[in-house]
DNA sequence: TAACCCATGTAAACGGTTACATGATTTC
DNA sequence: GAAATCATGTAACCGTTTACATGGGTTA
């Protein structure tokens, strides 16, 4: 049932991996619209293995602790292929900057504006980082962008989702901040009479 | 520390409401970017009650059960001030449509397109939506949507996002689903030789 | 009479994060 | 000598969802 199961195989669809290496994408990874800890990917991978959906081999090395390597299974493959199309409930979003805003006016103004002119900041950012990343992708890899199995469709159709979704977050947190400028200052509490 | 904390003192701060109304607000109540069920409600107005934040009072009805109608205290609302501008770290963001997109290649072609064209069709409803209820707080409380302190002010704010977070995902699905149909069919297991 | 709304709670299960645990090698 | 990287795991905790529980009143 949990999703993470298939972020895991949709990562070892692209090649055999460790654990650790499945952590690392999963955790520093950009433009992912998933996460996990090695704490989750760990009993994970060892029950999608117990279940026939990937296997793995030791890899022993000389410098460094040994490596267990997963690999897809055809069961694997065959479940990964059917979730993708599976129905797809929508899911309540959660976002406490937006559930900050519902009551924003109640702030001092000025750190409102200056924490929405930050988070602006954060996400023109990361929309720059996203544009650049697309850009490598479409000089190094152009021709494997229209060919759906390369591992390349699918990180730039994530990558511009990314780039959509940071860029319409920084127009809002600048309109917050705008709107929160113009709007009449609290007056200082009324000092007459 | 929790943030459902918050989301209750937000929606107090407007005035007293049973967790009955709180669990109805959080339920159903669109352009909510924030979520919660009544099993995690009941529990959190106790705790808030037992930190002095706010405090019930019984409203006794004649044909139905009685309520608990719950008022914000001077130490709440301090509460929330604080937490409204306090530091806000990055909260990873998890989206399954997005995590699939990665991996659509492998999947039926017809059923990759027909999900994200369901999918955009969704997101545009929403948006939709958003826009007729800005329509009517405009129309109605115009005057209102310049004052911050006002609960429209927050209402339109949380709305404006909605509006442009679904316009942007609708934009998105439309793009993956016009590409996967753009890109070239895979060939019919190879018959030749 | 069955289903639904009002109204409030508790208990069990699940998904995810933080912390605990170990140990060798490389870099500052 | 201290900190970071590689590598794999377990345990405790916390937030959220699903299910259990109760009971009167209204609507179909």
């Amino acid at each position: 049932m949990g999703t993470l199961r298939f972020a895991l195989l949709s990562v070892l669809e692209q090649g055999p991996r460790s654990g650790y290496d499945l952590s690392q994408t999963l955790d520093i990874r950009i433009s992912s619209f998933w996460h996990a800890k090695h704490s989750q990917i760990y009993p994970e991978l060892a029950a999608l293995e117990r279940e026939g959906l990937i296997e793995h081999e030791v890899f022993e090395q000389a410098d460094r602790p040994d490596k267990k390597v997963y690999t897809i299974k055809p069961a694997g493959h065959a479940a990964l292929v059917e979730w993708l199309t599976s129905p797809l409930e929508p899911e309540p979003k959660r976002d406490e900057l937006v559930l900050r805003a519902l009551s924003i006016g109640h702030a001092d103004r000025e750190r409102a504006v200056a924490l929405f002119r930050d988070q602006q900041q954060r996400h023109r950012q990361r929309e720059a980082l996203y544009r650049k990343l697309v850009d490598e992708l479409e000089q190094d890899h152009a021709r494997k962008l229209e060919e759906p199995t390369s591992p390349m469709f699918g990180r730039y159709l994530t990558l511009q989702r990314g780039i959509g979704y940071e860029r319409e977050y920084a127009a809002w947190c600048k309109s917050v901040a705008d709107r929160l400028e113009a709007a009449p200052r609290p007056r200082a509490a009324s000092k007459r009479r």
